[in-house]
DNA sequence: CGTCAAGGGATTGCATACAACTTGGTTCGG
DNA sequence: CCGAACCAAGTTGTATGCAATCCCTTGACG
């Protein structure tokens, strides 16, 4: 109901810096740089993640690491084996195939849940984004695309009305936004990928839901093929 | 790949005897026996889980004790807010709506890919589990419903061939078990819920994923109403 | 030569101690 | 009398130490 303690609704701006090394606090940091160091593929599937290791690599100890490998493991990033440790799962394309497949089935309908609702600011938000995505493209940094994209996915997720359904819809983009590099898309699949996101941002602007619901459609279908993932 | 370890896709088969105080191990145990508190109705929404009252409460340390609660947070079950602790969420009706109507869109898809991929084992599972229902609606124990009804919902959830589709559905499912008690149900709407139990199983029997999708669907939006959820 | 059992090393799981933060009450000042 | 700052109790966050478990190696025996 009152939206001001959501504590894990933030949208996780990323500082323009990637920086993995450095600024790192703990707990809920401890968890973003393993994330990123999976999302980033310097960790590739099956890698093991030792604790001890991840723990004196990121300057704390085992506790917070602990947390954030459970988390991990929740979300389906990693899967531990009892005794044995966390290891990062591995993506067949089939389960990519089936990730775009189901996010094309219910993104949309959180984007129609969602626009109605938004605030004058959270569209602002959407075109912010937007905008930083397109000069990361120009600038090609294509590594600091995924958490963008990831905000502004967030967004639409956030705003769908139904905390559980928002839950649902992120435990499902989670490994979408890891397994899911920009990479491999060519020139013409990115730049239609961005004109998706303006036109995300003019539907959410004119407040039409069914709009955006046609467009976020369009879009994960697009970024199903652009991402190489072909049905199983 | 190899389905023998896997933690956490297990159908949490209920030894009858519900008797939360007593076989405390630690860790996963601890997990189960807060869960079954809240579902329980022991701790109700909005109540605070002091770690240091838990961990005396199980005879276990703070350590699997904070475990529990971030795993029940990541499955939205609690809300941790930093530094003051985790309470129990509460569900609004308009949460509850939402969740079925989720449940509605997801649970029937799910359904409709598991079907095709299941084995007799599988269908004798459902059989067995159906079976098990009715006998304990007969004999009014209503309160070890919500688990064989999980599970029952769970083979098709596990079964769906999606590894991350099972996991955003579980997430789904898990508060959806909490906020769902049966003992509101009319005798009517109850014996409607089993009929569709055992329907469900011929579908499985028949390998029909349509069938199984159509009645699935029929199921929880009949639930929906029998729980007292009205739409927003 | 193959197989099984025991040992060593490494890693996780749990318990405990300490530090940082939040909160409620109290006291001082206006 | 009211408000703000401060202090103290309680709770969570983190670090560290120890015990249990698992895997792999090594050795002996069939």
């Amino acid at each position: 109901m009152k939206g001001m303690e959501s504590a894990a609704t933030e949208t996780a701006v990323v500082p323009t810096g990637t920086a993995p090394t450095g600024m790192a606090s703990t707990g809920e940091g401890a968890y973003e740089q393993v994330r990123q160091l999976i999302a980033g593929g310097e960790l590739p599937a099956g890698s093991w993640l030792r604790e001890a290791t991840l723990a004196e690599r990121f300057g704390v100890s085992r506790t917070p690491i602990r947390e954030a490998l459970n988390r991990l493991a929740a979300e389906g990033l990693v899967e531990i084996s009892k005794n044995k440790g966390a290891q990062v799962v591995s993506f067949t394309p089939d389960d990519v195939a089936g990730l775009y497949d189901v996010r094309a089935g219910f993104e949309p309908h959180a984007a129609l849940l969602a626009v109605p609702r938004m605030t004058d600011d959270d569209v602002r938000e959407l075109a912010s984004l937007s905008t930083r995505m397109e000069d990361v493209v120009r600038a090609g940094r294509l590594d600091e695309l995924g958490a963008l994209n990831a905000a502004f996915h967030g967004v639409f997720v956030d705003r769908c009305g139904n905390r559980h359904f928002a839950t649902a819809l992120q435990s499902l983009m989670r490994p979408a936004v890891v397994a899911h590099t920009f990479r491999q898309y060519t020139p013409e699949a990115l730049q239609r990928s961005m004109n998706h996101h303006a036109e995300l941002v003019a539907a959410a602007e004119a407040r039409d839901g069914e709009w955006a619901e046609a467009i976020m459609r369009t879009h994960i279908l697009a970024a199903r093929n652009a991402a190489g993932a072909r049905r199983g």
